[in-house]
RNA sequence: GGCCCCAUCGUCUAGAGGCCUAGGACACCGCCCUCUCACGGCGGCAGCGCGGGUUCGAAUCCCGCUGGGGUCACCA
């Protein structure tokens, strides 16, 4: 059977929606059991990994792998993106005991999700690093932030960020916190706070907490908390975690090249461990005002769960500094502290963190503080796969996206499409819709493509869906900026009566500027372009004429008797099929071979322009 | 380079060992509608990176390779 046949096949039931999926094999439910707003299963935090594990397959004295183990394995603690899975047999209304996993292979390389196992026999089991306390999460209160820095355009990723933690957030009944990380005062940029608030606020991201609007955990500001970060790094020093460090940027910069020279990996020798400012200024290479940096243990934690990747490895941290020459605290240290003390349950962040993870996690074990959740997300990239990025990518600059005319709800729908989908399938979604069902296990590890042709589309069909008024307001910007829009009350009629005219014809609100330039051009201005006039126009005097001598014959200007005038004098008069027929009067009187439907044109331009460009263009 | 993460059409994705002859969307191509351009309708092109293994059966589980990415700062 060819390939097209059996392809045909399911389209049998026609979409009556655009927004039915016509041809799923199986109903929805079928293939995603589970709604995950029944039970708050994906927010249990901070189990130490390990022992959850071990736990969970504990009866079977199963030995714990991570992700990747030998074949075979049977102690998989859950599947990630199939919860349901897991619970069949979870034994949660069922006295009889049940494996964890019944059947199934363990580790789908996505995830092992959390919290799944009933079995685990101590709730809230944690590791040696861990204090004891009740855990965050059965209280149901989620807190989420999200920690841009003011350091040029608003990123995109920012507004990604932001919105699968508030999608989460909506969901859950938490607060989605903004804070904004301004230690690094060399890239620091003032006008930069107030973008952020704007672009997420136009895209309908709305914090609960931030410096703005202030809330329970202020001041919101990194640089405004500066004292609160002190006593944290004297009671490091003090428990040996952490030490100075006098040692000048040339001296690193030195020995890092030196460690690269001779291919070791790169990190801090400790030359300042353990020595004070007057041992260490005998070495050379010193500098009086020191850093205090963490003292990475050899049995660091290496690896966590994550709510989108299962069970991660990462890096062994270098000897990080957390606490700068001039005081600031770098971004690890204010980070822990921060979402410590703001009281944050879960921390949504880009991939590339995933390596520094391992000093929070430091950071929160040593400071007897309950870890957070972690889910890392997946970097949006640039065509070239690489990081997105403000010089290879204008959409990597939320601004852009406004000065284009996306609507904030196509990008937060294109947004919403970029590594998840919605258990419906549906592509075509609000942030109700995705909130509703969000679920972790769903995020997608591969980082997408951010790739404009599909948001274009998505911006449309928005564009199509705004009430005429609606989108008549949001053009006005466009066109005053174009120098076409003057707001008078004759602009505004007009305005009012070409908007139906171009609604479909759109991908950009910006597009509207040449769409709409021949009814708001003024007389003096307008000119048929001239790959137009030589295409439509040469020879077409003729045409020209007959069209503006009946047109002139006419009482009554609408569509329809202008339309009746041009058929009646061209098509039956002159013998014209209508595409010959209008092809000249619309570049004569659009100034284009390609408008707004012509007939309908016309009649808004109004009797007196129109006769005007056709006299004009007959010459 | 070390370490870590990842791998389904060009792009975004569905997929949890048999429902897969791998589905959808965007893009692209063709046809229809049509005064141009759109919109809309219909159809088409196009993918499981490679090699082993486990299994009666692998896109799916395991290993290796290859490839891509991230990270190795007194940036975040």
């Amino acid at each position: 059977m060819p390939r097209g046949a059996a392809r045909a096949r399911p389209r049998r039931d026609p979409r009556v929606h655009l927004r039915q999926r016509r041809d799923r094999t199986r109903p929805p439910e079928a293939r995603r059991p589970v709604d995950p707003r029944q039970e708050p299963r994906l927010v249990l935090p901070d189990r130490p990994v390990g022992r959850d594990r071990a736990a969970c397959s504990g009866r079977r004295g199963a030995v714990r792998r991570r992700r990747r183990g030998p074949p075979g394995r049977e102690d998989l603690v859950s599947h990630p993106r199939h919860p349901r899975h897991h619970r069949v047999g979870d034994g949660l209304h069922d006295a009889a005991p049940r494996r964890c996993h019944p059947h199934r292979y363990p580790g789908r390389r996505r995830a092992a999700r959390r919290g799944q196992c009933r079995h685990r026999p101590h709730r809230g089991h944690r590791s040696a690093h861990q204090p004891r306390g009740r855990s965050r999460m059965s209280t149901g209160n989620v807190r989420l932030r999200v920690a841009p820095s003011p350091t040029g355009d608003p990123h995109v990723g920012t507004a990604y960020m932001s919105l699968f933690n508030l999608a989460f957030v909506r969901q859950q009944g938490g607060q989605f916190v903004l804070r904004v990380e301004d230690t690094d005062r060399a890239r620091f940029d003032p006008t930069s706070e107030q973008q952020v608030y704007d672009t997420l606020a136009w895209l309908g991201l709305q914090w609960d907490e931030g410096p703005d609007i202030g809330g329970p955990y202020a001041p919101y500001r990194q640089s405004e908390r500066l004292d609160t970060y002190r006593p944290f790094v004297d009671q490091l020093l003090a428990s040996g975690h952490a030490y100075h460090c006098w040692c000048t940027p040339d001296r690193l910069t030195e020995m890092r090249e030196d460690q690269q020279k001779r291919k070791v990996p790169t990190g801090y020798d400790r030359l300042c461990v353990g020595k004070s400012y007057e041992q260490r200024v005998e070495l050379g290479g010193a500098q009086a005002t020191p850093v205090v940096r963490m003292l990475i243990p050899d049995d660091a934690p290496l690896h966590f769960t994550d709510l989108i990747r299962g069970e991660v490895n990462a890096p062994r941290p270098d000897d990080q500094v957390i606490l700068k020459g001039d005081g600031f605290p770098t971004y690890h240290l204010a980070v822990v502290v921060d979402d410590h003390l703001m009281g944050i349950t879960h921390v949504v962040r880009g991939e590339e963190w995933i390596s520094s993870t391992p000093k929070h996690l430091l950071l929160f074990d040593w400071l007897g503080w309950e870890r957070p959740a972690f889910a890392h997300m997946p970097l949006l990239r640039n065509v070239d796969k690489s990081k997105i990025s403000k010089r290879k990518n204008p959409a990597a600059r939320l601004t852009w996206f406004q000065e284009q005319g996306y609507l904030p709800e196509a990008l937060l729908n294109f947004l919403g499409l970029l590594g998840y989908s919605l258990p419906s399938g549906e592509e075509v979604f609000t942030f109700a819709d995705m909130s509703a069902s969000f679920d972790w296990t769903r995020v997608n590890t591969v980082g997408p493509v951010f790739d404009l042709d599909k948001l274009g589309w998505l911006n449309g069909h928005y564009i199509r869906e705004l009430p005429a008024p609606s989108l008549q307001s949001q053009l006005v910007p466009f066109l005053t900026a174009a120098g076409l829009y003057d707001g008078s009350p004759e602009h505004e009629a007009l305005l009012a009566g070409a908007v139906p005219l171009i609604q479909t014809r759109m991908a950009l609100l910006s597009e509207c500027v040449d769409l709409l330039r021949c009814f708001f051009v003024s007389d003096e201005s307008f000119e048929v372009d001239p790959a137009a006039r030589e295409k439509s126009l040469v020879a077409a005097g003729p045409v020209l004429t007959a069209c503006a001598d009946a047109l002139s014959a006419l009482s009554t200007w609408t569509v329809e008797s202008v339309q009746g005038a041009m058929d009646a004098a061209l098509i039956e008069g002159l013998g014209l099929k209508r595409g010959k027929a209008y092809a000249p009067v619309r570049a004569a009187v659009c100034g284009s071979m390609i408008s707004p439907p012509l007939p309908e044109s016309m009649a808004l331009l109004g009797k007196d322009r129109v006769l005007t460009r056709l006299r004009a263009a007959a010459v």
